[in-house]
DNA sequence: CTACAAAGTTAGGGTTACTTAACTTATTTG
DNA sequence: CAAATAAGTTAAGTAACCCTAACTTTGTAG
């Protein structure tokens, strides 16, 4: 049986290992699910019997193929909604996860593929992430940077936020910055890595702990 | 804290008192909701510390003020799914119930506003059961008669069919009977009390079961 | 009014998912 | 490479919610 503590667990590690490579720690894990280290040990335990991980204690865990078709069912469900919500029911870029993150757990295939239809099969969520097509491809997405690596002079345009904090979200719509908004890198501070950028003719400056979340594609060189 | 378990049996409560009267066994809620008569004994216990319903033990439980409030919450969500699925993303009668049974418990207040706003303020959900308004006021429901109480010879329509299994509502779709579908009453027969109806120039019979369920409303004597 | 059946409750136990505390393994660093 | 620290696992226990079995209360039929 796959519950629902079980669906975001898989979920963590197909997103963990989507950014960084390979095999993902337990730590991680517990850390974006927010429980203790002993709650993952005990699952990763039991996902494994049951065939959606690779686990070898003290050595890191990895989806099978069957957790990794699993993964992008959830994800899917996830975006999909994401973008349902925002487009269809007007809630703002900063709910839409928390409200994804529960009605991902509760709908049948029928129903996302309807919600999939009436969008005219869309193929990126609101943040930028690709949505898994119903086969369970992943759309491609255009070259990125991190703003943080970003050239000083050039322009670029948002593509991508990768967290979605209910606080950040809030935070860059405070500023007018939106998906595909035009950003150029005006400088960067080496003292603390922090970056200043020109936003719809105003000029602001990002940590680069925000930086870092922010991918960009280049207009301009 | 209400769970989903709570707010399932807060809303069984109230939708068995809602056609019969006054209190609700525990027999009748452990039906409704397919467990045993022990568990709602347990559940009556914590739903009555907390305040949500009057339970004396053997004596029957129904809600309190607080209790009613969560059980209208949890209706309004519950039929303003229902009337989204089928207007908006194309679900049929059958399926909409089941589908609505899980949502109602993941969907915030605000959410729910949005569909409602976005429906247009609907009065009825698809099986004509009154949806609670945001005060938690229900629209008065018409006139009604079970059909198995009509008058021979009488034409009425169906105005709220209080029964959703899949089953039901698949077989009167096959038939062609909708909400507000006209139905001329022929005949009964005492020794089943099953009844002869006119739908759509076609003669069809129903058990008193089927009967039962099917609430109309006149529309010529 | 008694006795029997139906309804309701309590006791004891199972499952899932979580916690903290104690322990083990792996990694880093002087 | 040894010692210290970080990461990971196991053990023991808790909270919900459910079950079956045993028991108690209530309502009814004779
Ligand atoms: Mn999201
Ligand atoms: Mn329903
Ligand atoms: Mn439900
Ligand atoms: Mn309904």
């Amino acid at each position: 049986m796959v519950t629902i503590p079980k669906e975001d667990y898989i979920k963590a590690v197909f997103t963990i290992s989507f950014n960084g490579n390979g095999k993902v720690s337990t730590k991680d894990i517990s850390e974006k699910l927010e429980v203790s280290n002993a709650a993952t040990s005990e699952m990763a335990r039991k996902l494994s019997l049951q065939g959606l991980i690779n686990y070898e204690k003290y050595k890191g865990i990895s989806l099978t193929a069957k957790g990794e078709k699993l993964a992008l069912k959830i994800l899917r469900r996830h975006r999909l909604w994401e973008l349902f919500l925002i487009q269809i029911l007007g809630l703002s870029w900063s709910e839409v996860h928390d409200q994804a993150e529960r009605l991902e757990h509760h709908t049948t295939e029928f129903l996302i593929d309807k919600i999939d239809e009436h969008l005219g099969f869309p193929e990126f969520d609101p943040h930028g992430h690709p949505i898994p097509r119903k086969n369970g491809q992943l759309p491609k997405q255009p070259e990125v940077t991190a703003l943080s690596e970003a050239k000083i002079g050039s322009s670029y345009k948002l593509v991508c936020v990768k967290d979605e904090s209910k606080e950040l979200m809030d935070y860059l719509t405070s500023i007018g910055l939106q998906l595909h908004t035009e950003i150029r890198l005006i400088n960067k501070l080496s003292f603390d890595d922090s970056v200043f950028v020109q936003i719809n003719k105003k000029q602001i400056s990002f940590s680069k702990k925000i930086a870092d979340k922010l991918s960009v594609s280049v207009i301009k060189n």
